[in-house]
DNA sequence: CGGATCTGCGTCCTTCGGATACTGTTTCCT
DNA sequence: AGGAAACAGTATCCGAAGGACGCAGATCCG
């Protein structure tokens, strides 16, 4: 019996209703929603307290009767955000699965742009985060891998997959600066392997697909030495 | 002839001494290593213009006539800290000098924990910064991939590398928390893969090795489906 | 009906990054 | 030589941020 964080317990039990005193006017779906709707328009800097809150005609402190703080505001509304899982097709083979719920992580991501952003570093994770975890854990249950390294290959994918799926979220290529670019030709004898690149020019998907395949093919190459 | 930015100009050409006024008691060098030190020992959230000044005896507002921001205090810190990439022997095999690598940027960050959590996203980096990816680069020309696969190669490895070098930097696994743990197993019925792996444990070193040992795996058959 | 309880609000505090204006110092140019 | 220009560091002020605390009114239970 561990003792949980009241954070988890919001997450995955939602809030029960008071018995006494007057019903809220307020809720955790308003108050995500409202986050999630600023987020989307506005970027995840636009999100405060007070925005959220005067977005729901409310003032700022009506928000701490229902979130514990900006920490536990952003954790709904990630939990907001993120979708259900897509439904994988079991008689796909796990590669071609695999690469659906890429497209489809990719495609809550483009909605939420903030989302790979924010759910970064500790931080404590609702069912509906918890359950794209095991969506793509799932159709590695058909390799050779064991659960670790079943569990150690989605999160490499994940983690590729927020790396490229924008510039925002990337540890950022350095030619992206054009002067920089320039930099780099003319010191070309400091740095000739980028130089050499600078004139090719980076790939147009932040090596999303390069490294997928690179990925799969790893995994693939590891399950298949086992077979 | 591309505009370039002040920071750009800054973290590569350094500041030019000026002509009148009196001489600079402060340097950018002197602060860099002030932020770098606070970094260190607090954590990056204990980094303010406040706090550097402080520790340097001066007042917050002096900072600003050597760097514009905080973003730019940032760059100079990130630049400071990364160290000299290491002498890759070019005799080896590019897969063990990429290893090799792969610990030298361990050591850095082990150091400087704060590191691979800042340098994300859209910024500018700095003459030494570059030259760890040259460094990384490097290796790779003695395969066969084009330059344009090289580079998504060479990020691919550095955001693998950020994902698993601690759980600050990474996107969290659930059964951190451990009471989350017990929910997995609870409700198997919804999570059947991560319920049979909350029992097994993750990996000891955030799947860094296994992660590693695909890429490189990836790259290999890449690279050999070309000879 | 009265106390307990809950929601939402008003006020206050600290810390943050930053703008602006000022003082004193150094150097160049006339 | 002397004034003007440029520079370094400081003092003061500001708005926005997260959050602590106490209060008023509404609601329910005994």
């Amino acid at each position: 019996m561990s003792t949980e964080s009241a954070t988890t317990t919001l997450l995955w039990d939602g809030r029960t209703p008071a018995a006494r005193g007057p019903a809220a006017t307020l809720s955790i779906e308003a108050i995500a929603a409202a986050g999630v709707a600023i987020a989307d328009e506005h970027g995840i800097g636009a999100v405060s307290m007070q925005a959220v809150a005067e977005s729901l005609g409310f003032t700022k402190m009506a928000l701490y009767r229902h979130v514990r703080g900006k920490d536990e505001l952003l954790a709904v509304m990630v939990e907001a955000a993120v979708e259900e899982v897509p439904r994988l097709d079991p008689r796909q083979p796990w590669r071609e699965r695999i690469t659906v719920f890429a497209d489809a992580l990719a495609d809550v991501w483009r909605r939420h742009p903030w989302v790979p952003w924010v759910t970064r570093g500790r931080r404590l994770m609702g069912p509906r985060e918890v359950a794209w975890v095991e969506c793509a854990l799932e159709p590695l249950v058909d390799t050779s891998l064991t659960p670790t390294e079943r569990l150690d290959a989605v999160f490499l994918l994940f983690g590729h997959l927020r790396n490229t799926h924008s510039l925002d979220t990337a540890g950022t290529q350095p030619w992206h600066d054009p002067a920089l670019g320039e930099r780099l030709r003319q010191s070309a004898e400091h740095y000739p392997a980028l130089a050499d690149l600078s004139s090719v020019g980076a790939s147009e998907d932040n090596g999303r697909s390069f490294g997928l395949e690179r990925i799969l093919d790893g995994i693939e190459r590891l399950h298949e030495s086992r077979a």
